[in-house]
DNA sequence: CGGTATCCGTACAGTAGTGTATGGTACCGG
DNA sequence: CCGGTACCATACACTACTGTACGGATACCG
């Protein structure tokens, strides 16, 4: 039977949950109605909620820490002539930000999502300081810079304000300006 | 007697729990344990929790959309050789930023709080937009610029890891070098 | 001093979600 | 064909919070 529910349904379905509802609709019931079964079903996958919840973001530590770095390492190597902090900005600025957000709320509320947060933010902080020095940058400046673009990633992400697209476009095109070499 | 509470000691006490605790805190029973008196209390000040919450929304905005402005221009008649951009970057990365994650986490599970994130941004980009203009920018640049500005801004707000003042320091003042005119 | 408005406590009913216990069903291996 | 395992439904007890009804206290005011 192609009908049965594994471990993985559930937090995959917890993701689109949380991307579209945030992480207060990631509760069992709800979620069970919405997928058809009972809370039987949840409760033989998971132990509680924690354990739940614990999976989901487990589950998004992985797809969100490597999504666009695979990216730019992908472009860097068959599209040779292209900028990788280019093709950064272009991906991060470009891909939906709804997961993003219902995350970083989230992290405000709970420690286990905070933790998860702290670690991918890490990840790609090193990785756009890697790009940096890459480019010829030195250390310190290239640090420097790294938070500024990490920092001005997240204050778009997370501004509620969908910006027309000319002035992001224009703001983009400083900020690219302003913080290349 | 001054041990009867007020709306406006309910709705200040809840700008506090919001900053501690986020939004999932703002509920009558818990408030009211917290504030040694019975729901009792709550029900006669506020018609439900809905009111409650637009009452706070309210007062964040009055407190947030001001509070950093005046201080600004203040230190610019005070202070008149100090550059207001650089007192505005000194001031918002100095202060607490508890309250803002939480309303804006918030925001991001509630239509009326995203309201009132959405118009708080617009009044302090606008603000940021004409620094940077009577700092001699012309338009279309001071624009972009100012949404950079304030993309970091809320990119360092929102993050969770406290960063070590040296490394925070050093990204201050790049970030106003390369913002500067 | 009596009355009235303000403020709060208490008790109740209702709702939403959690976790558990138990039983049912389908499929699989022997 | 039969036992076992994986998966799910149902029913129950429990907790947390909401909102309302009503009654008590307290201060102020005529």
């Amino acid at each position: 039977m192609t009908d049965q529910l594994s471990a993985q349904d559930w937090v995959d379905f917890g993701l689109k949950t949380l991307a579209k509802s945030g992480f207060t609709a990631l509760k069992a019931e709800p979620l069970a109605k919405a997928m058809g079964v009972s809370r039987g079903s949840f409760y033989w996958h998971f132990a509680d909620i924690g354990a739940y919840h614990a999976a989901v973001l487990t589950r998004w530590r992985e797809v969100a820490t490597e999504q666009i770095i695979a990216g730019v390492e992908a472009a860097k190597t068959t599209n040779r002539d292209e900028d990788p902090l280019a093709v950064l900005l272009k991906l991060t600025f470009g891909s939906k930000l709804a997961l993003e957000r219902a995350v970083r709320s989230w992290a405000a509320n709970d420690a286990r999502a905070r933790a998860a947060v702290v670690a991918v933010d890490r990840r790609r902080l090193d990785y756009i300081e890697d790009l940096l020095k890459q480019a010829g940058l030195a250390g310190d400046i290239a640090r420097a810079r790294a938070q500024i673009l990490f920092w001005a990633f997240f204050g778009y992400a997370l501004s509620d304000q969908p910006l027309p697209a000319e002035k992001q476009e224009a703001a983009l095109t400083e900020l690219f300006r302003i913080v290349a070499p």
